[in-house]
DNA sequence: TAAATTAGTTGATATTACGAACTAAGTTGC
DNA sequence: GCAACTTAGTTCGTAATATCAACTAATTTA
């Protein structure tokens, strides 16, 4: 009898040993659990705009300054919860695929207000939909309670670092 | 009057401006959330760890060859969810570290059963330790209840890829 | 026995994150 | 007003992960 299992786990065929194995305490932390479900939604992400210029980190700034024009970086940082330092090259690459620009602010000239081009916004309208085409993979899984609760509880996991 | 916020949020402190910024649909991804908490967690994991040769992704793999002696690296990669060629480097770390021995099965000789070693034990017993006070930070946020749910959720998420 | 599959490995590549150090521009305090 | 601090942005170096392709050796299968 072959294995009857299709669904690939990391990228082989499901082995045949896989079964039977303790976990230990794995299954019960928030890390490992956090940690394969970051997986697999960065996989099916990969996947899915595989062809593009879009990778995970780029779709939220560009999100981010659609819907607040002139933003920041420091802003989008916070907003990420990454450094400051990491949002240098998300920007490069966006301003580099053309659908962003950098204007020095006129009143706080330290600043770098971030721009979409007519070109981003065409962009941004366009990953929009293709990413709730993407959550929905995972999210159909769920209930509308369900989801609401999961997002409420992450959102506590993040919030206040 | 001074900006009230003292909690860093990416590493700088916060921004002055930081509020009144529209998040879109961004609070209400999934992806968005589980990345926000996922760079959460590894974050406070590494600064918790900084000193030793634990790196996220090591610990999880000692504590499966602990608990399965012998297992073999493609149960390791199926059940974290991450492909064979990165269970290598992770074994290749923790034998270079003393922890872990490959031994060639005589049963399948296709296969490196990963041992641990005395030193390995002792590791893997505070790594566990240490380990949950690192989980208690985040975890002490929810109820009994309200966590079993959020794993549970969670690993729907991920289970079923 | 020949062909296909599986476990492990290597090597190349990409993403993403951090920290340190530096510039330039504002802010504070005296 | 001016020195001292802080902040926004940048650059550079580093590290951890994750993938894919290609290859070896062992095992299964047909």
């Amino acid at each position: 009898m072959p294995p009857k299992t299709p669904r690939a786990r990391g990228r082989q065929k499901a082995g045949s040993t896989t079964v039977g194995l303790d976990l230990d305490c794995l299954p019960t932390l928030i890390g490992f659990n956090i940690r394969r479900a970051q997986i697999a939604l960065w996989r099916d992400f990969n996947r899915q705009f595989a062809d593009g210029d879009v990778r995970p980190g780029v779709f939220s700034a560009l999100l981010l300054a659609n819907a607040n024009p002139g933003i920041a970086q420091i802003d989008i940082a916070n907003q990420l919860g990454i450094d400051k330092a990491s949002v240098v090259s998300l920007i490069d690459r966006m301003e580099h695929a053309g659908w962003v620009e950098r204007r020095r602010s006129t009143e706080d000239r330290r600043r770098q207000g971030i721009f979409l081009t007519p070109e981003g916004v065409k962009t941004c309208r366009s990953l929009k939909k293709e990413m709730i085409e993407h959550e929905r993979k995972f999210v159909s899984r769920y209930s509308e309670q369900e989801l609401r609760l999961l997002v409420s509880l992450l959102r506590r996991l993040h919030d206040a670092s």
